[in-house]
RNA sequence: GGUCCCAUCGUCUAGUGGCCUAGGACAUCGGCCUCUCACGCCGAAAACACGGGUUCGAGUCCCGUUGGGACCA
């Protein structure tokens, strides 16, 4: 039988990154088996659903390239179908109408509690035999009341629920409107899904379920509970921790595939391996590779990904995604040969495109001023003659190339006597503005000839401007 | 409170009774490389929650304690 999994998110809130790890999880469980993955939407709750939430959740899924084989379908247009099913258990003398008002029963269960029993639901309108139509009624599913449920759990285990410790659970409310624990076992069950994995704060629910399945006469899927995860302060990560949805970390210039392997290898593993490209994802993916303890969220280890598949990436690519970073800090820039010179020189350095696009401002804007402390220490009348010679040396040849240009530079400094340190800080000032930049000649090449002749004009202005200054002191 | 889950370096984890003097990765610290900064390379510090069993032998199996988490209210 062909594997099927689904996700199966409310739009009620962004995508996040707890619901990704195990949209991912059924993604490549379904890929590695050649299955199909089916999405479902949630969107019972009207008053909270919005289309917003629900676009961010579909673009989120696509930019990670969690593709899906069926679907969208949504919960909001299958109402009918769950209408039926309860008619069903009805009829079959599995279900039956309550009519203990809210009031009743929350009076009962601070009883309950007083006494320091079980604050459970009695049953006593199960056997009731009146159906007095003028009075409002939930209805509720006849959970067996003995024996033990035993979910056979794909990661987890064995675990065995005393059936006396279920109540009867409420499977459609008084306003007609079904409950999540009856709507997900329809779903599931309608939509064929063999293998359910979720996030284990289902388990306490999954002997419902089954009851649920049981009781409908449809196949009991396998089941697989993934540990949580957590902020941390280990508790659930939520809004609380800071960016917890996908479209933050796309906005903080993380690549999708980063966030995918760093979020696979949170509660699971192949060996030593951390690195792992789609592919491999798919080929290594098992649910027996998945861990049973919780995990804490790591940004460190995230940013490290992040930086890792930056620095590997393809320069190409990466200039195409750089460019609506460089456009935010206006910077109109091409997807061009120099570009691509530009992703060069900072993919071992920049940890994420939006600090890629920071650090390139310097190779797009002519205008920008000195760092105070390293014009002081290095732009400093001494240099005029180098920087003199410099330009002539670049005036006098088209030829622009980084290891001409070091060559070049390193034989002119021997000529002067100059220690290739002094130099080369000066010049990285007055073409950067900085003291920190990428190789000196690559920055060269990247800025291009005729601006790498203005910025020296200016630095060597610059200079003779300071010496005025300072004579008239 | 009840039910259920979980427990190896700060964090993610390898480990499925002898290969463990507990391995890898992130982060941290030190060194090398070097035109600056990164990258890279080398190295250091850092963990089996505790207590009982079982066994010739336990991180690994069983029980309990403690701690954490989730669900139900």
């Amino acid at each position: 039988m062909p594997v099927r999994t689904r996700f199966a998110p409310s739009p009620t809130g962004y995508l996040h990154i707890g619901g990704v790890r195990t949209a991912l999880f059924n993604w490549l469980f379904a890929r590695h088996h050649r299955g199909s993955f089916i999405l479902r939407i949630e969107d019972t709750d009207v008053a909270r659903s919005s289309q917003e939430y629900l676009t961010a959740i579909l673009d989120g899924l696509k930019w990670l390239g969690v593709e899906w084989d069926e679907g969208p379908y949504f919960q909001s247009q299958r109402v009918q179908l769950y209408r039926e099913h309860v008619d069903q258990l009805l009829a079959d003398g599995k279900a039956y109408r309550c009519y203990c008002t809210p009031e009743e029963l929350e009076g009962r269960r601070q009883q309950a509690l007083a006494a320091g029993a079980k604050p459970k639901y009695d049953g006593r309108c199960r056997e009731r035999t009146d159906q007095p139509a003028d009075l409002p009624s939930t209805i509720r599913f006849k959970t067996p009341q003995e024996g033990v449920t035993i979910v056979g759990d794909l990661i987890k285990g064995k675990v065995s629920f005393a059936n006396e410790e279920l109540d009867d659970l409420i499977i459609m409310r008084s306003d007609g409107t079904p409950t999540y624990n009856f709507v997900v076992v329809v779903d599931d069950a309608l939509m064929g899904i063999t293998h359910v994995i979720r996030g284990d704060d289902h388990l306490n629910n999954t002997p419902r379920q089954i009851h649920l399945y049981e009781a409908l006469g449809y196949p009991v899927p396998a089941f697989a509970h993934l540990p949580l995860i957590m902020g941390e302060d280990r508790t659930r990560l939520s809004k609380r921790h800071g960016a917890a949805s996908v479209t933050a970390y796309q906005e903080m210039g993380y690549m999708p595939h980063a966030l995918v392997n760093y979020l696979a290898r949170l509660g699971w593993s192949h060996g030593d391996q951390e690195v792992f490209s789609r592919e491999e994802l798919i080929e290594k993916f098992s649910l027996e590779g998945t861990g049973r303890s919780a995990g804490i969220f790591n940004p460190d280890k995230l940013l490290w990904l992040n930086a890792h598949y930056i620095k590997e990436g393809d320069p190409q690519e990466i200039a195409q995604q750089l460019i609506p970073f460089l456009h935010q800090r206006g910077i109109k820039a091409e997807p061009n040969g120099r570009l691509v010179k530009v992703v060069q020189s900072l993919q071992p350095r920049a940890k994420t495109l939006v600090e890629m696009a920071e650090m390139a401002e310097f190779y797009f804007k002519d205008d920008f001023s000195y760092d105070e402390k390293g014009s002081r220490k290095f732009l400093r009348p001494e240099l005029s003659t180098f920087l003199s010679s410099l330009l002539e040396e670049f005036r006098g040849s088209k030829k622009f190339d980084e290891a001409d240009l070091e060559r070049r530079f390193r034989r002119l400094t021997e000529q002067q006597g100059l220690k290739l340190n002094q130099a080369a800080q000066g010049v990285r000032v007055a073409l950067t503005g900085k003291t920190v930049s990428p190789g000196l000649f690559e920055v060269m090449e990247g800025i291009g000839r005729e601006r790498v002749i203005k910025r020296l004009e200016r630095a060597l202005g610059y200079i003779g401007s300071q010496r005025e200054g300072e004579a008239v002191r």
